[in-house]
DNA sequence: CAAATCCTTAAGATTATCTTAAGGCAATAT
DNA sequence: ATATTGCCTTAAGATAATCTTAAGGATTTG
């Protein structure tokens, strides 16, 4: 269920991030801010996925994943700014099994992550563990693979935002979730303000689109004072 | 259980008075009104998390966080004027593990660095310390993160000073507590006076909703000339 | 019985949330 | 390239929940 994972960024606030966000689903991280570091950690350790930022001061995250190639079999996702041209990207992410561009949603990366490593045991162990894309309960079905939700056998049309927000919802459910909470697991931004309002709105749209309403909610209930929540 | 805190704003009375919320939950504080002397501290002791005004007078800190970061692991906290432009704390707190904005209420500054410091002991200790967010006790369950409140098995729903009060006095259960006392705990204002009847009305309004009452209190009695207390 | 403290109630002030709509941005299609 | 479409964010007014204040009544204390 769990898994080794390797993170590289010379950005180091980039590289806490990750760290927080695959620590937080129970990963362990194998965290280096320069490409030498992680070559040698590849080595001694038993690294199950890496995820390579492919702008790095020393050698490249193209490099690394080749060297990686030679000897192991692993998956790599690439983490690229989305400034840089498409060109030197396809290059330097060529042999990656994935990529992201910067910036990225915390719950996009995990997810991300998620289907490599279930794309690699499916094909390379007998028993092939299955991690959690679906969630379902009474009626509702999220599948975190399509951004596809299914409420009562009809399809909802989410937008990427709407989902995201549903998702950390129901796979909190019971518990109340603040805005500022909400804020920071879908937009992986620490700073919120009261007088951001969008996160109501998306809840706002989301209710529309689920029939339900704030007054007499079947689903996204209001807590005053403190946040949202779906029960259990 | 217990931990080395460090405190550092230059508004003396703020520090001073995070500093006795602290101490009341049993921690070690190591208090500063500046910069320079802070970072001293942070060589010398062993200090477990950081809380840090991002104006200070010498220091700013944003400085002091960068400064801790090069050789640190534990967490830091910021503090933050509710005027100060967003763009301005996103750059001052980048770094930090949470921010908080003044003015904040005692009970939630606790609450936040219990759960760094949990978040912290997660991630680094093999024997995970359990801080106490919940309050259990004959038929009353208080949760601090979700401030939900469970009475019976009956859900009591509570406007968050309600809560507030209740869970003061609950973690004050077999003493009584004054109403200038819960006043600070609960409103983290000095300035109390006599004729402010605000918290007897909550307390009126929380026994309505536990079904309890001033003649004969199941729950929250009155000593006359004291307070409030919960039998323990 | 008088004085002090506490309880109750309700109205006004405050604050949080909801709704709606418009403008900007980004992805897609022409 | 340019146009179109859909999505996201922001802002402002409306609504609803909560908080505070104040006044009168009740209870306890001395």
């Amino acid at each position: 269920m769990t898994a080794n994972i390797l993170v590289v960024d010379d950005e180091q606030s980039i590289a806490d991030l990750i760290e927080v966000y695959l620590k937080n689903e129970n990963y362990d991280v194998f965290k280096f801010y320069n490409g030498r570091d992680a070559l040698q950690c590849v080595e001694n350790q038993n690294i199950d996925l890496a995820i390579l930022d492919v702008m790095l001061p020393d050698v490249d995250g193209f490099s690394i994943c080749q060297q990686i190639r030679e000897k192991h079999k692993f998956p790599v996702i690439m983490l690229t700014a989305k400034e840089e041209e498409i060109d030197k990207i396809t290059g330097l992410t060529l042999g990656a099994d994935d990529y992201i561009t910067k910036p990225f949603r915390p719950l996009e990366l995990v997810a991300r992550v998620k289907a490599q490593l279930r794309r690699f045991t499916k094909y390379n162990s007998a028993e092939p563990k299955q991690e959690e894309h679906l969630i379902t309960f009474s009626g509702l079905v999220l599948d975190m693979d399509t951004h596809e939700c299914t409420l009562n056998e009809k399809k909802l049309s989410l937008t990427p935002t709407e989902f995201s927000i549903l998702w950390v919802l129901c796979s909190n459910r019971g518990r109340v979730v603040s805005s500022e909470e909400l804020f920071q697991e879908v937009w992986g931004d620490k700073y919120f303000t009261n007088s951001n309002n969008t996160v109501m709105v998306h809840i706002r749209h989301l209710r529309e689109k689920m029939h339900d309403s704030a007054e007499h909610p079947k689903y996204i209930k209001t807590v005053w004072g403190v946040g949202y929540k779906i029960e259990k």
